[in-house]
DNA sequence: AGCCAGGAAGAAT
DNA sequence: ATTCTTCATGGC
């Protein structure tokens, strides 16, 4: 058991980075947050003026929640007084996760053409059958147990036509040297992401982002489009994609997820707001 | 009830 | 090199 404390910025916001759509292994507790990331757990509970972190590894789950970004500097230097400092002020707490390589290919791969409540509940399953025993809850599988559960094992959690995806990648996955994949360039690493079956360029874009901690990607997915459908009417998302890479440069990741959760949760919010 | 979801592959054009 | 179709599943 190890624990750290964190004094609350307007720059780290638990909610906005569990709740902005880059990881599915969290849930709410009393007070806060429970986060299951390949191997390591989490609690984050929120004691009003800091966050208090009960885990497993302190300094994995530092690094995981990417405390040594300088969040305020990047916001300051995108502001555009129109829809980006709209979207910066309110996923103003978003933190970009350094999550696990693995588990982002496979979470990822299931993502596709998917909800994200139905996401989360495959990724589940998928965990506690294959996931080793932790106690309280199970770690993400290893390469190993995932090539050899089989595609039938993967359409039976409800993973899909993306079950023989998942079966194809996990073995392929087998003989790749993650170490030699840190070392390659971002398009390099994408086109070898992009080689296996069931990664294209969405699902790499994201795989970048938050497993390899590459931010000049920007995923475009269906509310990305949403956001520039006016603006680049009929673009091709692999377009789209470019040229916002080429606007952002090194910050386009940050931009992509605060403008992808605004446009989602402002969405929900609105149809909350006409039942009430 | 039907539409759609953090898309991608394969075929057709 | 671009568009069109198909692909399982279930939350809403």
């Amino acid at each position: 058991m190890d624990r750290f404390q964190l004094e609350k910025t307007p720059y780290f916001d638990i909610t906005a980075t569990l709740e902005c759509g880059q990881l599915f292994r969290f849930a709410p507790i009393d007070g806060g947050y429970r986060v299951h990331a390949a191997s390591h757990a989490a609690e984050v509970l929120d004691k009003g003026d800091f966050y208090d972190i009960i885990c497993d590894d302190s300094e994995y789950f530092k690094r995981y929640f990417d405390f040594d970004t300088d969040y305020a500097a990047i916001q300051s230097s995108l502001e555009d007084g129109g829809m980006l400092s709209e979207a910066m002020a309110f996923g103003r707490g978003i933190h970009i996760l350094r999550q696990d390589p693995i588990e982002t290919v496979f979470s990822f791969i299931v993502s596709q053409n998917n909800h994200i409540p139905r996401i989360k509940g495959i990724i589940e399953r998928i965990c506690d059958a294959l996931g080793e025993d932790m106690g309280d809850y199970r770690a993400f599988p290893t390469i190993d147990a995932l090539a050899q559960a089989g595609e039938k094992f993967f359409a039976s959690v409800g993973a899909g036509y993306r079950a023989a995806y998942l079966d194809r990648v996990a073995k392929a996955m087998q003989t790749v040297d993650l170490g030699q994949w840190q070392q390659l360039d971002t398009e390099q690493l994408r086109a070898q992401l992009m080689a296996m079956h069931g990664i294209g360029r969405k699902v790499a874009d994201c795989i970048l982002l938050f497993g390899f901690g590459r931010f000049d990607v920007f995923p475009v997915d269906t509310w990305i489009k949403k956001v520039y459908e006016d603006s680049y009417p009929g673009m091709p998302a692999d377009k789209m994609s470019t040229l916002l890479v080429q606007k952002y440069g090194k910050y386009a990741g940050f931009v992509q997820q605060w403008l992808f959760y605004f446009k989602r949760t402002k969405k929900t919010m609105d149809k909350t707001n006409k039942l009430s």
